[in-house]
DNA sequence: TTCTACATGTAAACTGTTACATGATTCC
DNA sequence: GGAATCATGTAACAGTTTACATGTAGAA
């Protein structure tokens, strides 16, 4: 139960409506925890009902600004400090791999050099930010670029190792 | 909805019964697609009745064991060629990374520090796999092994980034 | 005035986890 | 005979996705 968490993460930044949560959530949180607009409404109203978060402001188009309480702060680095990480990849692109003997070699070849575009395309998406964005030595700066640094690297090594991988076949 | 194929790949490979493709989740496949026994029998019986698998023979204990159809194999076949892979990389681990500043520093260094450890720790659980396996040359083989330094490369990579964030704390 | 962005909410379907429930066969 | 392993199945719950449903405020 992770949104919950990332929810509260974002709140201790700084108060925001469930609206401003669903832009930060498909900006910048997108590629490690992606969340839909019904989720991120639904888990909204249980955090205010549980009192972790409260309903701070009221403005126009029935918009509710939220910050966290007391509780909800507690429960963030208790998360943080107290639980343990799943490393639980569940990854379709791997799993496949797997049973690329169905295919016909060119074929196995063919998806593993998609795979090198697609690691290319993202860390090249990645890069784009990474210079758009005009970091700072603020909290917020530190941990978001090294976040943006392990999507260089994580795509830095996919990409090496699909074009390795490619030349094992046959 | 992965699950299925994975099965449907397991299943190309040789007949099996549920029981078997559960032992199989829990070594070779749990590292990209965790499955429980309750989530594969279900599918089972769900790929049965819609007619890619099919039971060839029933054993003692109830024991039913599958064999692929011609349509889940040109199901596996559209899956491989035809459908893009997610890149929905969902991850606790790095979005508590995200929220480190809620922490004081050396807090954030202890966590980091623990994904270092956690880095090795798998990295050398997969060596010593590596080295148990009598690797040959045919496609489970082949596949296989690429899977694993796949599992290899993304370890030294973690590990690595997670040393240098350390160092960019405070 | 009309379009876009802001703003929230619910229902249904699907996927995944945990727990319960049962029983047969083989090995020691 | 007892324990471990083989073998299957279902129920309840939690989390996620997709679709539907509605309406307001501001900008052009």
């Amino acid at each position: 139960m992770s949104l919950r968490h990332a929810l509260l993460g974002l709140l201790s930044e700084r108060p925001a409506s469930g609206y401003d949560l669903l832009k930060r959530f498909e900006t910048s949180l997108a590629n490690v925890w992606p969340a839909t607009q019904s989720q991120i409404y639904t888990e909204l109203t249980k955090l205010a009902d549980s009192g972790l978060i409260m309903v701070a402001a009221e403005g126009p188009r029935g918009r509710k600004e939220y910050t966290l309480a007391d509780a909800g702060m507690a429960e963030l680095r208790h998360w943080l400090t107290e639980t343990k990480p799943q490393r639980n990849t569940r990854s379709d692109l791997l799993l496949r791999v797997f049973f690329l003997g169905v295919l016909r070699p060119e074929q196995a070849r063919a998806y593993l050099t998609e795979l090198v575009e697609l690691s290319a395309h993202e860390h090249e998406q990645l890069r784009q930010l990474d210079e758009a964005i005009d970091w700072d030595d603020d909290d917020l700066s530190v941990y978001g670029r090294i976040a943006l640094e392990y999507g260089l690297r994580f795509n830095a090594m996919r990409r090496e190792w699909a074009e390795w991988a490619a030349t094992q076949i046959k």
